[in-house]
Order: C-alpha cells, then sequence, then structure tokens
RNA sequence: GCGGGUAUAGCCAAGUGGUUAAGGCGCUGGAUUUUCAUUCCAGUAUUCGUCGGUUCGAAUCCGUCUACCCGUACCA
C-alpha cells in the first residue's frame, strides 16, 4: 500500500487570509481532493510578537468562505493535535534536546549585534554570510561565564559541510543545494520558542505530511529542513514549490502593497462571489491545458493535476478577475446578487436602513439592471449614479445628440404620450415609443438616442425602457419637459 | 555579493524536434441593438529574452550573454 497523502496549510496569524496564501490552501486542498488524500490545516503562530488579534479567525473563515473544507485542524480536531504550534512547544523541546544530547545542536550565546557585524564584515568581504560556529565549541565553563553575564542561549543545529541537498521538487524538478551555503542556524530561539524551520520539520513529520506544497520563497529553507530531517533520521517528503503570485511591477504581493487588493476579506466585502475568486485565483500559476477557463469547484477536483503547476511567477490581473467575476454574476440569482450589491447602496447613502416593500422591490429592479454590467457587488454604487442624481450630467456626446433638429418633435410626442401613460412600466413605455415613433417618423438612434440623453444625459447606459420605468413618471417628464 | 529560479504578444497561457505557434483577458474592426452594454463574428507573435551551435528541420537539444524575481533573520 502506498502512503496516504497528507498535505497541510500552515498559515501564520500575523494577517488576514492573504491572495498568495489563499492560493497555497487551495492548491494543497485541490491535491488532497483530488487525490482521496487529507487535507490538514495548522496554526503556526510562533512569532507571538506579530500574532494579530482575530488573525486566525479570519484565515479560517475566509478560507471556508471560498468553498474550502478541511480534514484536521485547531477547529475540528483530528488524531495529530495540536494542531496550533505553540501548544506543541513541549514536543519541539523534547527533539531539541535529543539533538543537544546527541551534538548536533549547541547552545550559542552571540548577541544580534556581533551576529550582525560578522555578517557585515562577510558581505563586505563578498562572501555569503553565514554563521561562523563560533560557539560550537564553548566549554561548560566558558559557557557558564556566559550565563553569569546574564546571556541566554539560543540553539542551533549543525550544518554537515561539504554535503550537496538535492530534492525533486513537484514543480521546479530537481533543485540542489551546497551546505557550505547554509551556516549552523537557529533552531531554537533565545525565548524558547522554536523557529519556523525547526518546527515545521518535527509537525510535518509527526502529523504525517506526505506532500508540502508551499511557495517559491521558501524554496531556500528547504535544505535548512532537509538538515533537521536528516539530523533526526526522519524521511523527508515530498517537496512542491509554487511559484509567486505578481503584482504588475512584477514583485512579490506582499501584504504592504497597495497596488492591489490583497485580502480575501476585502473580496468578499466588495462583493466579489467566492466561486469566481475560487476559480480566478485556481488559474493564478496554474493551468488545465484545455481551452475552457470558467471552472466549478468540483471541475476542479477532477481536473487537478500537480504536474501542471506553472514555473513561471503569475501577475494578478484585476481586469481578468472583473471578468470572470462578471461571468459568475450572469448567472447567480437575483437574491445573492442583491445581498452583494445592496449594502453598497445603503453604506453609499443612496437608499436608506429600513425600506417599505415598493422600496425594496425597486432596489432589486435596479441591480437587476446592472446584472450584466456588474464586475462586483459594490460596483453597482457607481453603474447606477445616474438614479440617484438629482441634476442630470450631459457629457458632449450627449449634447450633439440634442442638438439634433428632430428632437424637439421627439420630446414633446414623447412627453404627451407618456404623460397620459395608464401604468408607467417598460411594457408601457415601450409601447408609447411605438406610437411616438408612428407619429413623428423618426425611428432607431434618431428617436431613442435623445430620449435617452434628455432623461439620463449619456448616450449609453442600461435598457433603456426599464431604466425609465425605474425613474419613475415624474422625474421623467421633469427632464424631458426642462428640455422645451 | 552569494545561493536558488524564471524568460512564448500589454497580461495569463498551451506547446517537450516537422502545427498556419492553441485558448482566455484586454484591445481593434464588423453584425444585431435605442447604447462605446450584452450577445455573435473577425483581427490581434513570420516568431518564442540575446547571440551562437547541433540538425534536412528548433519555441522545443547544447553553450553564451542579458533581464527580471525569490532567498540570504533568534519572521513565517
Amino acid at each position: 500500500m502506498t502512503k496516504e497523502i497528507r498535505v497541510r496549510y500552515a498559515p501564520s496569524p500575523t494577517g488576514y487570509l492573504h491572495i498568495g496564501n489563499a492560493r497555497t490552501a487551495l492548491f494543497n486542498y485541490l491535491y488532497a481532493r483530488s487525490t482521496g488524500g487529507k487535507f490538514i490545516i495548522r496554526i503556526e503562530d510562533t512569532d507571538t510578537k506579530r500574532n494579530i488579534e482575530g488573525g486566525e479567525l479570519s484565515q479560517l473563515h475566509y478560507l471556508k468562505w471560498l468553498g474550502i473544507d478541511w480534514d484536521e485542524s485547531i477547529d475540528v480536531g483530528g488524531p495529530f493535535g495540536p494542531y496550533r504550534q505553540m501548544e506543541r512547544l513541549d514536543i519541539y523541546k523534547k527533539y531539541c534536546d535529543e539533538l543537544l544530547s546527541k551534538g548536533q545542536a549547541y547552545q550559542c550565546y552571540c548577541t544580534e549585534s556581533e551576529l550582525e557585524a560578522e555578517r557585515e564584515a562577510q558581505m563586505a568581504r563578498g562572501d555569503n554570510p553565514l554563521y561562523s560556529g563560533k560557539c560550537r565549541h564553548l566549554t561548560a565553563e566558558e559557557q557558564q561565564v556566559l550565563e553569569e553575564e546574564g546571556r541566554k542561549p539560543s540553539i542551533r543545529i549543525v550544518v554537515p559541510r561539504g554535503k550537496t541537498y538535492t530534492f525533486n521538487d513537484m514543480v521546479k524538478e530537481q533543485v540542489s543545494f551546497e551546505s557550505d551555503g547554509i551556516g549552523d542556524w537557529v533552531i531554537v530561539k533565545k525565548d524558547g520558542i522554536p523557529t519556523y524551520n525547526f518546527a515545521v520539520v518535527i509537525d510535518d513529520h509527526l502529523m504525517a505530511i506526505s506532500h508540502v506544497l508551499r511557495g517559491d520563497d521558501h524554496i531556500s529553507n528547504t535544505p535548512k529542513q532537509m538538515v533537521v530531517y536528516e539530523a533526526l533520521g526522519w524521511e523527508i517528503p515530498t517537496f512542491g514549490h509554487m511559484t509567486l503570485i505578481v503584482n504588475e511591477s512584477r514583485k512579490k504581493l506582499s501584504k504592504r502593497d497597495g497596488s492591489i487588493i490583497q485580502f480575501i476579506e476585502q473580496y468578499a466585502d466588495l462583493g466579489y462571489l467566492p466561486e469566481a475568486m475560487f476559480n480566478f485565483i485556481t488559474l493564478l500559476g496554474w493551468h488545465p491545458g484545455g481551452e475552457e477557463e470558467l471552472f466549478s469547484k468540483e471541475d476542479f477536483v477532477k481536473l487537478f493535476k500537480s504536474e501542471r503547476l506553472s514555473k513561471s511567477p503569475a501577475l494578478f490581473d484585476t481586469q481578468k478577475l472583473a471578468w470572470i467575476n462578471n461571468q459568475y454574476m450572469k448567472k447567480t440569482d437575483l437574491d445573492i446578487l442583491v445581498s452583494l450589491a445592496l449594502p453598497h447602496l445603503i453604506s453609499a447613502g443612496l437608499l436608506p436602513e429600513q425600506m417599505s416593500a415598493e422600496e425594496m422591490t425597486w432596489a432589486r429592479k435596479l441591480i437587476d439592471l446592472y446584472k450584466e454590467h456588474m464586475s462586483f457587488g459594490a460596483e453597482i454604487v457607481t453603474l447606477s449614479a445616474l438614479f440617484f442624481q438629482e441634476e442630470v450630467v450631459r457629457d458632449e456626446e450627449g449634447l450633439e445628440i440634442l442638438a439634433g433638429e428632430q428632437v424637439p418633435t421627439v420630446l414633446r410626442a414623447f412627453l404627451e404620450e407618456v404623460e397620459q401613460l395608464p401604468e408607467f412600466t417598460a411594457d408601457e413605455v415601450k409601447l408609447a415609443m411605438k406610437r411616438v415613433q408612428k407619429e413623428t417618423g423618426y425611428k432607431g438612434k434618431m428617436l431613442f438616442m435623445p430620449v435617452r440623453v434628455a432623461i439620463f444625459g449619456q448616450v449609453h447606459g442600461p435598457d433603456l425602457m426599464k431604466s425609465i420605468e425605474l425613474l419613475g413618471q415624474d422625474k421623467v417628464m421633469a427632464r424631458v419637459q426642462s428640455l422645451l
């Protein structure tokens, strides 16, 4: 029997769910679901200074929002817990002690400034900065002296010299690092908390993780981690390093980057659909190979092949996201669209928080009117602006249309017809337009454009008849009248 | 600097020695339409970062150079 496939997503609660993290989670999820393996979420909270309140919750919440579920974690439990690193400190301690007693790790009493000076000197010489190993052979007496000075040790692992670490990456294929490029690195910090590279190895091994799929930015951590696997005599999992997502300036998407909206939460707030986000993110650094671009989660699970993970970085294309989300919106129930768009109309002060049944019906019709155009829920505010302006703003093109010699005739006839409408609905207005056409002899653009511009100011916009119905008889008539 | 990686159109991307170099976004043009919306149709790389080599034949194999990215923490 082959080993069970177990993958994990290991976020740090130092921030909310970021696009890049979401993608890592997504691919781990797809890999697990497409192979019948298990998907685990482990919280890596060892950077206690940078952890933020709500980070952990946001991570899980928005993963769920995206449609991702997991088999083991802090909330659902599992046989390999605890799933939060700060609750596993005694476990790390045990393995650290083992390395210490085997002489594969040692106490280092260097201070930050000493280390920095060392690094600078090495850089100045054109060398690769790495720890000199000067604390490695400290005698017990020397250690005691340093302890008495009040120094606290960190623990470093002994990195073998002259060795080549090679692994077969799922994405990049064979990758090698020379151990001489890696200094003895810190596995446990002065405060007794293990570092990422140490804790990860212990956890991945103990949690029986078979494949480590993570961002490319971790690739140079891999040989460091291999040192731990070897020192402890453990089997090394399969690694896969996905290319990074980059912004328009081709830089790694960083949390501080202002050019792109970074967090899944923000997309949810702006009224993007989770299915569309799932679709879009999955296409970032992975391609099914066919000609289709729109896929459901189920499709992706069926299609997913890790061999198709791309090797070159993917640029986060906001326009394409807009297109994909619009594609999904067109196929989505009005009720859902209303839930995505309406809150923005309210928070923009365009609609009251408490609406009568009539107002609600109107709002729903408005959102339906823009269904074809909306790239995301919040966009309704700018799209529908012309329904909320008191004054009609006419642009240059609009004024040109109004200068047409048929315009007064058309508008006058329109006004007359509309005035006596029994019911002010799109259908009735349409019939009225037919009669105007007959009376005036104008049709097509000659007929419709003046009406559109007279009422809405612009030569383009959503369906005219429905728009007229929504604006209401009084406003429609007043606006046309003001031109005569 | 050192280590690791990536280069196919504005962007994503297929392509693994013989194809007119898929497809999508965007853009441009056309048709329908009251609309520069939608929908539909068409166009959008004589060329695959550079220079050279191998070959009857190269985006695909080899070498050179260049550009860009990631890492280089007692952060993860």
